[in-house]
DNA sequence: CAGGTCATTATTGTTGACAATAACGGTCGT
DNA sequence: ACGACCGTTATTGTCAACAATAATGACCTG
């Protein structure tokens, strides 16, 4: 009997290498713009150059990385603008698996994603100004809508593209003050309407939460808050 | 001195692999779902295994291969359902191109893109119900709706994730015999839109006309015109 | 002294051989 | 005869050495 047993555990070494580089550049590990040489890298990894290059194939193909013949890779910059194209982006895209999840996700992910939302709640209250817990439940949050789409390639072009490139720059963008708090709100109308099976107004109310945490990022730019 | 001089002719072996396999899905020399063998791509291709892997990784990460640990690399086939999906993608995101082409595109550009449909429209008359002139046009057409949006990451995810899919049943998937005179039609509204530098309006348009498309071909499907 | 040219050198791109894993076919047992 | 088990084999994953290219520094020249 070869139960479908399945995948978990068939990680080839250019898997973990990508897996390792992708959460190395997300972390900020590895420093937009820094050039790194792959001898290098397959120290610090432990692996050979075979598999290294062919994660850095992939990690190029997303964008994650930029590579010029004979000249070494280089963890990809993005401007401030090119940030605010990603929400752009983020925006138009969310709005449909917002959408498509209201018309689609089954109760027990709707109660699911409710669920999360109250412990999202109790960890804001106890983190107390640290925004990174607000940064992981936002992620859950979108992570939880993006699935519920049934849409694959929308999941994957979410999930594998741009959260990525977005969470480069979270590690470094704290959440300001009160936002939190009023993320939250925003997140529980868009299940409510979720839950009263309103395709519609989710995709509004996702498409202008977006919005507001684009423009809360635009703010704090031109504030100088952040460096670039 | 050494001018930008630039890029065009540094290909690496990998690079060129990625391109003749890419092309080779999207044309359909290698048929969906067909299981193929690392060393007889190799054969094909005139390269030996190492690039050939590395375009592999690519090629996965894009979507347009599967490939199981040990088991072999198989064309992705998408669904008819899938492929409806896929072209709820582009309506959101093309969407936000010609919105932000409304917005960003030069006047030159738009003089160019009305030259082309103009072009366009002879090739139509010309074809005469082929349907092969339309789709190249089609795409020329979207081609640089999605550049003029000044949107690196949505010209990018575009051109490079969502077209190539898309295009793969463009070739078997023959645009009704009205169809062209119509598509035409509505691009030529739609630039008028950006010429006039009306984002909603073009915005609105453009995701209308993806979505006649998109019905288009739903209509096929259950009239049963086509083979999935 | 500044600019350019050339040789050096380090890094990348490529190749072929080796090892590990999973699929396949035959055999054995029930 | 059907099912499971096991050995074989072919394919994939990995490795280390080779070759080619571009960046770097020194040297020469105007």
């Amino acid at each position: 009997m070869n139960r479908i047993a399945a995948l978990p555990q068939s990680l080839t070494r250019a898997d973990e290498a990508f897996d390792c580089l992708q959460t190395a550049i997300v972390k900020g590990d590895l420093a937009p713009g820094e050039k790194i040489g792959e001898v290098e890298l397959c120290a610090r990894f432990n692996l050979t150059r075979g598999p290294l290059r062919e994660a850095l194939g992939r990690l190029e193909s997303r964008g994650l990385l930029v590579r010029r013949p004979h000249a070494g890779v280089k963890v990809v910059s993005v401007s401030a603008e090119e940030l605010m194209e990603l929400y752009r982006i983020r925006e138009v895209m969310e709005g449909l698996a917002a959408r498509q999840a209201a018309e689609r996700m089954t109760d027990q992910e709707i109660a699911d994603l409710q669920a999360t939302l109250d412990a999202h709640e109790t960890m804001i209250e106890e983190a107390h100004g640290q925004a990174y817990y607000q940064a992981e439940g936002d992620y859950d949050f979108h992570h939880r809508i993006a699935t519920g789409s049934r849409n694959a390639k929308l999941a994957q072009m979410l999930l594998g593209d741009l959260y990525y490139m977005v969470r480069m720059y979270r590690y470094r963008l704290s959440t300001s003050s009160g936002r939190p708090h009023r993320a939250l709100g925003e997140h529980r109308r868009i299940v409510e309407a979720i839950a009263q099976r309103d395709g519609e107004l989710a995709e509004f109310l996702m498409k202008r939460h977006i919005n507001a945490a684009r423009q809360n990022i635009e703010r704090k730019i031109t504030e100088g808050e952040i460096s670039f």
